[in-house]
DNA sequence: TAGTTACGGAGACTATC
DNA sequence: ATAGTCTCCGTAA
């Protein structure tokens, strides 16, 4: 019998691979407006290139009208078992002849090829079971698709992370379900168990009719999904959280450091810290309270206490529907933050963008792979494998400029946009570019630098940047946040994996002919400026702060600003394509007007501080914004007394208040132990604690270990007897310490510029000894 | 299931007076 | 005592 054959526009959600013995078989999920698609592809073969004269002695080998990046021509070699090829790789490697190409993933190159990252047409043959469209062998081709995702937040409460399963929440749009181990009153969507196997079941059962694409939660593989593998397996249960019953399994990085994931067919599960991170949003703390409290203004159902599990575990024993709404709101608040800070739009925008599926949590490198190799291929080019290039050579990095420091007034800050990629697009540096011009007359390329040139005829990322950027520009227009976020993340990155050697393409000529053309943009930029009167007082990278001084009006100030960035735009299109017959992409503009500025010295000498400063941002409706960069004030591992101290100091100094009596009384205030629940350091640990030298150890180690475990980050404080997990504490705290090595070197940052200092003014003696 | 370099500051330790 | 070196962290771009 002969499935009819069906045609869907789908959205891929997962994919995976799985060994046959006619070859590879390729699984790829999805979501379509009739319901899921599993469509799979079988007798698949892994492939890599080989140069012609190289002699194989395994796989299928087939002459084919590609080149190297270099111009040699290739052969392909095929394989119906991966690890045959990469035990041909690795003899190739071995005997000074890689193979091109060979590390690129089966499940990845069918998309890669057909140019498809999310959205696709698939048509063949087709049968529905069990409510999924099954496809087998089917066509792909690359389709616009905007999915509609059924997305589920979920929640674990447990009774500790090795014991045994309190309750498990589910919320999908407004509809809630709990299944509780234990007996308690009946309530809407709760159901209880006397066992943990039969709530274990129950849920999984409610997720499989439910059948959701997103699983979301916070910290939700590493904790969740996690600790309800290890449930199941205590109770003899399959982790059936995929589609179709599938198992799910959670798969642990080689890297001691790297991050947990899911895999579950047919599903992705997405947590929200790390697509958050991924879509550029910053806190200084990641509890789902911080951020739901930051972005939402309200936090979780559950006072905070220092002791989490005690309470619950209280809730439980004591409370239990107080544990059920806590156990729910924590699903409601990650659905909402989802919501709120368009989580899901980002995730699915970058994966439209760059072909990574939704859950992937870094991978700028898999992204640029999968936006230049299909191009490449087109050229008639195939790329290295990764690592084939010898020894890493450093490339600079931006240029940074010596400061004036001082208290000023009237700072305008002029700020190259998106410098790096403008620079790939006016120079036309690629990877392509760099071997074609070896190749061809010099006419024919633009000069980049060491020793680098870049043919004006083949490339391929400049056009890639062109695209994304007129995208962007569209985005903006029509006020899609998540697709501009996603793309400028994008474009951003491909100055930094040209740079790293992960990337098959790294060449440290591609990352100095933008860096260090950047350092000339930068510098005869700033000799334009000054040239006309104006002075510079520093410039990081691809900006420039020009300082006008007292007596400027708001007016005046933009307006200089304004001709400023007209003029430099102007020169720099008829210097460029004077010196180099290229057409300039470059976009200076007027950024910020800083009505008040201070540029400090470095501590302890006259010198101008760099990334470091702080001024009174005027809008051009008037209204005034504190912008600190850089400072303590920013930096979270200062105490909390000290940055809001620096802040509201600051906020006084540019706003031309007093400010000795307030010092005065915050000294006070600190020895009278008033501000003692500001005198908290939190610091991370980026080893692991037996791993830091035993001697030596700085502060935050000393206070870990006091602390008898390993942990990623530590609070601690400073008593009189040294530093102290803040919630051992067992000394009176060293107000002292805080005095001088908190209060007084932020403040004296400023002061300095005041002709005081805080000693004279905090009223205090610093120590004597 | 690997984007980059540049920079400042604290604190521990060491060489030197 | 104190200047210089090194490690560690967080940050700017």
């Amino acid at each position: 019998m002969t499935d009819a054959r069906v045609e869907r526009r789908v959205f891929l959600l997962t994919r995976g691979m799985r060994p046959r013995r006619d070859g590879l078989e390729l699984t790829y999920w999805g979501w379509s407006a009739e319901g899921p698609v599993r469509a799979r592809l079988s007798r698949q073969e892994a492939v890599f290139f080989v140069e012609r004269g190289v002699p194989t002695e395994a796989g299928r080998r087939r002459a084919v009208a590609l080149t190297t990046l270099t111009g040699d021509d290739v052969d392909a070699v095929y394989f119906t078992d991966r690890r045959a090829m990469r035990a041909e790789a690795r003899r190739l490697a071995d005997a000074g002849t890689p193979a091109w190409e060979a590390d690129v993933k089966p499940a990845d190159r069918v998309l890669i090829k057909r140019f498809v990252t999310a959205g696709c047409v698939v048509e063949g043959p087709a049968r529905e079971r069990g409510g999924v469209l099954e496809m087998d062998d089917p066509t792909i081709a690359p389709a616009d698709v905007a999915p509609e995702l059924r997305v589920a937040s979920f929640d674990v409460e447990a009774e500790g992370p090795e014991g045994p399963l309190i309750s498990v929440a589910i919320v999908h749009r407004d509809e809630e379900r709990v299944f509780v181990r234990g007996a308690g009153p009946p309530l809407p969507g709760v159901a209880y168990f006397e066992h943990e196997a039969e709530a274990l079941r129950a849920f999984l059962a409610y997720v499989a009719a439910l059948d959701p694409d997103v699983l979301i939660g916070w910290n939700v593989i590493d904790f969740d999904v996690a600790y309800l593998e290890a449930r199941c397996r205590a109770n003899g249960i399959r982790l059936s959280l995929g589609r179709g019953g599938r198992r799910a399994e959670v798969l642990r990085g080689t890297r001691d450091d790297a991050p947990a994931v899911a895999r579950v067919p047919g599903r992705v599960v997405l947590d929200g810290i790390a697509t958050m991170r991924a879509a550029t949003w910053s806190f200084e703390r990641w509890s789902l309270e911080h951020v739901a409290q930051a972005l939402l203004g309200r936090g979780k159902a559950l006072e905070p206490t220092d002791d989490k599990l005690a309470e619950i575990l209280r809730l439980y024993r004591e409370d239990l529907p107080a544990l059920i709404e806590y156990n729910l709101e924590d699903c409601r608040l990650v659905r909402d933050l989802f919501a709120e800070a368009h989580v899901l739009e980002f995730a699915i925008e970058r994966q439209r963008l760059t072909g990574l599926t939704m859950d992937r949590r870094a991978g700028a490198v898999a992204a640029f792979d999968h936006l230049y190799l299909p191009r490449l291929h087109r050229h008639g080019r195939v790329a290295p494998s990764v690592g084939v290039r010898g020894e890493p050579l450093a490339s600079p990095g931006g240029h940074v400029m010596d400061s004036v420091p001082g208290l000023h007034e009237n700072v305008l800050v002029l700020d190259f946009k998106s410098l790096y990629p403008s620079i790939i697009r006016t120079f036309l540096v690629d990877p392509l570019g760099l071997h074609v011009a070896e190749e061809q007359d010099e006419a024919k390329s633009v000069e980049g630098f060491a020793g680098a040139r870049f043919s004006r005829t083949d490339h391929i990322l400049p056009e890639l940047i062109e695209r994304l950027w007129a995208a962007r520009d569209e985005a903006k227009r029509e006020g899609d946040a998540a697709l501009s976020r996603a793309i400028k993340i994008q474009m951003n990155s491909f100055y930094g994996v040209l740079g790293t050697p992960a990337c098959r393409f790294f060449d440290p000529r591609l990352a100095s002919s933008i860096t260090r053309r950047g350092h000339e943009i930068l510098q005869r930029s700033r000799a334009w400026i000054e040239e006309r009167g104006r002075t510079v007082i520093y410039g990081d990278t691809d900006s420039l702060f020009v300082l006008l001084g007292a007596g400027t009006s708001p007016d005046e100030a933009r307006a200089v600003g304004d001709a400023l960035a007209v003029g430099l735009n102007r020169w720099w299109r008829a210097r460029l394509s004077e010196e180099h017959g290229v057409d300039s992409a470059l976009e200076l503009e007027l950024e910020t007007h800083y009505a008040r500025f201070l540029m400090p010295t470095t501590r302890g000498s006259a010198q101008g501080s760099k990334k470091r400063y702080a001024g009174l941002e005027r809008a051009p409706d008037g209204t005034t914004r504190l912008v600190i960069k850089g400072l303590e004030a920013v930096r979270t591992d200062w105490t909390p007394l000290a940055r809001d101290f620096q802040r509201e100091l600051l906020r006084r100094v540019f706003a031309g208040e007093p400010y000795e009596a307030w010092i005065r009384e915050t000294t006070d205030a600190l020895f009278a132990g008033a501000l003692d629940d500001r005198l908290v350091y939190r610091k991370r640990l980026r080893r692991r604690l037996d791993a830091y030298a035993a001697t030596n150890a700085p502060p935050h180690v000393v206070a870990a270990r006091r602390l008898g475990r390993d942990v990623r980050e530590i609070e601690y404080v400073i008593t009189v007897r040294g530093p102290q997990p803040a919630g051992q504490r067992t000394a009176p705290l060293d107000h002292q310490h805080y005095l001088e090595r908190q209060l007084a070197p932020v403040a004296d940052t400023v002061l300095r510029f005041l002709g005081t200092d805080f000693m004279r003014l905090g009223g205090r003696q610093l120590s004597l000894f």
